[in-house]
DNA sequence: TATGAATGAGGATTCATTCAT
DNA sequence: CATGAATGAATCCTCATTCAT
């Protein structure tokens, strides 16, 4: 029985995390050190070993919390709309909201987490899949009940649409909101719906 | 009067860069290591001071010069075609074998670079945009041509394709050649030239 | 009036000495962790400092207990014997067994302790001397009896007796029993019986 | 070429051994910190790996200079005599000399290079055997003269001397001086070729 | 009495950058 | 011009010990 009360346990622990994901956020893997998360948590460096094995273990709580709560409002988005056209434009619409309101976080699995070597065998893998899953799983139904093109590959689609939006926030991101993320939801959906070409009449 | 020649001094700031990007693409940017560039080049590390003012300068010298080259190779790539749908096709084919091709310096610009606070100041920057502008401009011809629909933002378009290129052939390299590069090409330009609902006959 | 009984008391106290043998044995005294005792022992890492003040006084403890029983082993087996040659060579032989069959609490003793600057004041030291007096006495024993001959200095057989096996010991242990201690035993105690020009007859 | 002198760096080198030499006798190998070291040498705590890969290197370092002395010495002093018995004690005595006047490098031998696992395949491990080879060889010599009786093993010698002399200079250490050496070094000697029965007439 | 959460000092090592030669 | 010796800051992690509960 341990002699802190589980919720002064929890306490920490999101306290640790919060103040990692803010300075993760802020200055990057390599360049934030533990001390000043320490710090930042009012806590010792040596508790945080007690928490967590490592600094790395740390980000992926970080991005295993964010990934918690944008899965369940990517799902719960998509599931308040009803038919493939809908869904899809709702998804477009959230991804972008997530994107573009936590861009420093997207960043960290960016360039810390997918790039490296045992990412395929990470926790966030999982959660990334199930994350940009949701797109496929539409898509499939989408193509099943004849709405969809069956030339459409839904794994593309994926790439298209999360590497697009990727840009896309990316340049709202620096541009400081000189973009329109509404509009752009918007015409990136109907871009991917229609195509080049324009939507067949 | 310099003491050494002009040729000279071109050949050691070219040994420089190409030792550069050797260790940069095999090691990143954080683990690869002044001195062993300077090894590699055969020059004394601090000679490497006389051409660049820091190491950041350096990996800024082995991205322009792979841009310098690959915006030169894209421009011919696009010139052979006639029509914007060939055009396009070549555009989308020839930036997948970049990407293909040199994996490591593409990873370096967008996990060092791209993310970086000053990027948009850079040069690396504009020749990013000079890059990506060719797929606007050609765009923008098939616009004016009546052969794009005139519902596309070719900036967006820009997005889609290098974001949802970039996500496609990180899942290439990752998974160590199970995605075919020229099968992919085509299915990204169908993809985007037709939309999720297809194409209109 | 004590809580826990003293017979509790006294199970708890073997069972963290029981643990820190095995632990400092397998690891040393720098790599060995309070925590990883207490975790063996079944008891919290802070009940450890209400039955010792420090890690040292735990490895103190160890070697306390160690010599206890190996002076017990000595007297008795030199007890058994009568006359000098015979007491002599059973004490070389138990010797032998002793340092071969616990050799990591012996280099404990050997690094830890031996070496230490306050060793001298310290209650292994009493132990030690009490271990190795028992040669002393037989030896002189052997002087008082005309058997050993009156130029010998019991202090300095000691030194070569105890530091000569130490080497000996170390030689077996190192080579992994390419050594054969019964044997080397015999071979030791001759040489120091009959010194290097042989027994005179 | 380097840009500093031979002279300079073998006086660095050197500067950083003696140093390294002075702080491990003092506080031995966990205990004495890098940043001692370089201070104490009127370094850089960098440079120090220039010169060494590694703190123990260091150590070997030290003891490598120190073993280069003392086999050189005892070469000499043995050199120096004529037939068994009179090189034998000049042995004796000169190797009580080298541990009692620098009683914590052989500490540090003891304590932490002996004791290492990889001790059998380090330099140090030759030249202690290089050291005390000396006596197995002149023994040698002695029993084929049919000066030393054939039941002797020089290598049992070997452990009997050295390790007894540990001991007992290990008196003299912490007794501060109580214990004659010269003394000392004929009663060893006395106590090994005569034996305790007393030697034959 | 017993717990185990919390502390915080302590240290080897790397490497970009400078500057005496 | 060129060298490479020298710097020294910067950091993750461990663990003996304490003390609130």
């Amino acid at each position: 029985m341990p002699r802190i009360s589980a919720q002064k346990l929890q306490d920490r622990y999101d306290a640790i995390v919060q103040a990692a994901r803010t300075t993760l956020a802020a200055k990057g893997f390599e360049a934030a050190s533990i001390s000043e998360i320490a710090r930042r948590a009012n806590v010792s460096d040596g508790l945080i070993y007690r928490y967590f094995t490592d600094k790395r273990a740390l980000l992926m709580a970080v991005l295993g919390q964010f990934y918690k709560h944008v899965i369940e409002d990517l799902e719960e988005a998509v599931g308040r709309e009803d038919g493939f056209e809908r869904q899809f434009r709702a998804l477009v619409a959230t991804h972008i909201r997530v994107f573009s309101s936590d861009p420093e976080i997207c960043r960290l699995f960016l360039t810390e987490v997918r790039v490296a070597n045992n990412y395929r065998d990470s926790e966030i893998y999982k959660m990334n899949r199930q994350y940009t899953s949701i797109l496929v799983r539409i898509t499939q139904v989408g193509i099943d009940d004849g709405i969809v093109s069956p030339d459409v590959d839904p794994r593309m689609l994926r790439d298209l649409l999360f590497g697009g939006i990727e840009h896309f926030a990316w340049r709202h991101i620096n541009d400081a909101g000189s973009v329109d993320l509404e509009l752009g939801a918007v015409r990136i959906a109907e871009m991917l719906l229609s195509g080049i070409f324009g939507r067949s009449k």
